[in-house]
DNA sequence: CTGCATCCTGCTAGATACTG
DNA sequence: CAGTATCTAGCAGGATGCAG
């Protein structure tokens, strides 16, 4: 893992340019499914039909969709055993478990920050009918 | 993702639940025009035309939509100056700024993975079209 | 079991025009 | 300048049926 100092090298790829390729990683990451599902996969090794039921909500071809992209991205690996039935498994490489901990730390800002926002949402709603 | 350590009955706040409170947030904070405005946001107060300028590509609409969906949920803060012309500025609150943490986490994962990242796409279109 | 193809629909976001 | 309103097209995504 490359330590990254933060401000120091954020003009080669400003995120804010239209063109700029790290918009394309963040609407990958930014994604509704793929947080869920990457973080499925966080604890280990699973098959389809596991993640269908885990990730609660999840059409059938909203997660092939996923791990096709994912598979794609590197970021998850595939693996069909010729059974039959077949059986496939799906596990994170290295580069997506990396991307874990970034995922974890916006999910705890979410559960840290659930009771702030839905207050603010109330009050802010109340304005406005008043 | 919600394993942390103290997470073991909580089914009200596990993001793999469809009904999970903390999907809301996670969707909202996932949006792609999210990340870039509150990361505009993040260098100091700005005015409604700059963030239009600043961050490429977004439509006035959606500059709108995404500035009024933070407001609500506290995390930008909306002062009008009655000139004339009218004068509008946009600044994170201490909530937004602690978004601010997270959300640069994932830019700078894919400022670093953005190579590793495009290798692999190039290699897995290659095996398809092969 | 896993996954692709097809069809169909609702919503989203862009373009445009108008207002305080 | 900073919005609101309306109209429309495109596409994301659900449902279903079929195949390896």
């Amino acid at each position: 893992m490359v330590t990254t100092s933060a401000a120091a090298g954020r003009l080669e790829l400003d995120p804010y340019q239209d063109g700029c390729p790290t918009r394309r990683i963040l609407d990958r990451v930014g994604d509704r499914w793929t947080v869920l599902v990457v973080g499925a996969l966080g604890e280990r090794t699973r098959r389809f039909s596991e993640l269908l039921r885990q990730v609660e909500g999840i059409s059938q071809k909203m997660l092939t969709q996923t791990l096709r992209a994912l598979e794609r991205d590197g970021l998850v690996a595939r693996t069909v055993y010729p059974e039959v039935p077949v059986k496939v498994e799906y596990r994170l490489t290295e580069g997506g478990r990396s991307l874990l901990e970034p995922l974890r730390a916006l999910e705890e800002w979410s559960i840290h920050h659930f009771g702030e926002v839905s207050r603010a949402q109330a009050e802010y709603d109340n304005r406005q009918s008043a």
